[in-house]
DNA sequence: GTCTATAGATAGATAGAC
DNA sequence: GTCTATCTATCTATAGAC
């Protein structure tokens, strides 16, 4: 049996995955951890604290799952997976509701800034994997244009968004190659 | 004196403004508006109804900001004014709460991708204007960089964000005008 | 047609039982 | 330490007054 603590704040993730942030409510994850909500709020005293707590999880596990297209091979299938991270419409409605508590609440804010920070220390290395020497512009380009576009991917819901992506990390992707040929 | 309605529709987006799409209820609104909460829902029976409303007006003014754009004559003025409208947070959380919102409703969710589609074809007609003949996948790419900036910026709010996001710009344009001598 | 009192639902937090 | 009944605040919606 997992400690309560961390039932808790599996099911605020998911709550937050699917009802994004206007629903994240304590009851609502109260009900989906099997306890009533005045019992959330002793291991979670207030709605911040619980926040604080599923933040932390997020960015941890977001990082982790950047990590693992770091160490990709291709330029191809780091393409490939990146593309479905932003597809991932759940994974983007948590990153919506960290930024916008972000925007809110500093003691979230800090929490936000490791996960830019470390996210683009982790593409700079993916650049270097693929012997692409980007500059920190195009490294903290590619990270907004992420952002970017798992945000209107998110809010536009069409039906070919994910060949739409795919061509536009091709064409950026190509554009870096080619200038480092140059060199 | 202004139409009831339109009162109401500028209270409303004023609330998003500064509380975002969490903090967007009707009291809220109603009370900027100097009405009654259940007078507001005379004219906007329903708290969708109303954001059907703001959306329109938040989309239409995005739209015509984005177009005094467009027309300017350097890149240099175009980089300058797009840096100041992404770090314009009032302005980001309004698109944030659109967002949000067309996640969860599909009436919200064409007037979001009219948005998109709106933005995206005064861009073409920008880089068409400045002689730099972006492909279809740069005009998509400046689109979702300029979003992911926006939110990134409003999460994080660091010091020097308007240097960063300016040199990202500029490195960005550099590369549109590169290629296009090559051709 | 314009406006309000009030109902009904749901949120977050606390005092206190065990 | 663990858990719950309960209070207060706040939200949206409606029935009905003028």
């Amino acid at each position: 049996m997992q400690d309560r603590r961390e039932i808790i704040l599996k099911a605020a993730i998911a709550t937050l995955r699917e009802h994004g942030f206007s629903g994240f409510t304590q009851p609502r994850v109260a009900k989906r951890a099997d306890l009533r909500q005045s019992h959330l709020t002793y291991y979670f005293p207030t709605r911040l604290a619980l926040l604080e707590g599923v933040a932390r999880l997020a960015v941890d596990g977001q990082l982790a799952a950047l990590q693992s297209i770091v160490d990709l091979p291709t330029v191809a299938a780091v393409i490939k997976n990146i593309t479905a991270m932003i597809g991932r419409h759940e994974n983007t409605r948590v990153l919506m509701a960290l930024a916008q508590a972000a925007d809110e609440e500093p003691s979230l804010r800090s929490l936000f800034r490791e996960l830019a920070d470390g996210i683009v220390s982790r593409l700079r290395q993916l650049l270097e994997n693929l012997h692409l020497n980007g500059t920190e512009e195009q490294v903290l380009l590619i990270h907004a244009l992420s952002v970017g576009l798992a945000v209107v991917d998110l809010a536009t819901q069409r039906p070919h968004s994910k060949r739409r992506v795919e061509a536009i990390l091709e064409s950026l992707f190509a554009t870096l190659a080619s200038k480092d040929k140059k060199q």
